[in-house]
DNA sequence: CTCGCGATCTGCT
DNA sequence: GCAGATCGCGAGG
């Protein structure tokens, strides 16, 4: 009843489409042997050179260069110096396309995320938020450029979860305000009601 | 609950 | 030099 998703499902060109099937899908790693798993409740899509809040808007550089990959390898960056970032590449090769991953429901392995984000007992606050989630994962720069398609390491699954169209809503991307008017794309995508959405500060403009 | 702030690294200006 | 796709903490309501 599980299915890891296929290369061929990355490499869609249309990364706002991603970001939205990818809601209900279920995001695993297994690192040194211990499995975590989480469906995914919110998303971002960033677009390619034309999108201001997208990081390959200034072409590629060390950091993006794995955004140019062809779909389906992960883009792992530090943010604020501190916390790790999880995006999804999509599109065919030479299009920067992605996707963030920013909030997870636990499903799996409860008890090494809440070891690895030092809490005592659940709460929403485990894995809501693009820096938390990857820390209870152990998603880190080890993750960078791998494939999320060959079922070890990290690889996201579909489950049979059916997100219908009515679940999904969509806002601005959170923290964007330097984008200019793309600040106000609807690209930010979440599941409605889900306890595990983060809260972060909506940037209008 | 909300607000303000510090931590700490990358890459552009 | 500085701002950034953030988080957790403490203080106040």
């Amino acid at each position: 009843m599980s299915q890891i998703l296929s290369a061929d499902f990355f490499l869609q060109q249309d990364v706002v489409a991603v970001a939205k099937q990818l809601l209900g899908k279920v995001l695993v790693t297994d690192i040194n042997g211990e499995i975590t798993a989480g469906m995914i409740v919110e998303t971002e899509a960033y677009s390619g050179h034309l999108d201001k809040a997208c990081h390959a808007r200034s072409g590629k550089t060390k950091r993006t260069s794995v955004m140019y990959h062809e779909g389906g390898v992960a883009y792992v960056y530090l943010c604020y110096g501190i916390h790790h970032l999880f995006n999804v590449v999509t599109n065919i090769n030479h299009f920067p396309d992605a996707v963030l991953v920013r909030a997870l429901e636990p499903l799996e392995g409860l008890d090494v995320m809440l070891r690895r984000r030092v809490k005592p007992k659940l709460t929403h606050t485990l894995t809501s938020g693009p820096g938390s989630l990857s820390k209870a994962m152990a998603i880190d720069l080890n993750q960078y450029g791998r494939k999320l398609f060959t079922g070890k390491n990290i690889w996201i699954e579909d489950r049979g979860i059916e997100v219908t169209a009515d679940k999904i809503k969509s806002t601005p991307r959170i923290g964007v305000a330097y984008a200019g008017t793309d600040a106000m794309l609807p690209w930010r995508f979440y599941m409605d009601g889900n306890k595990y959405i983060s809260k972060g500060k909506i940037s209008y403009i």
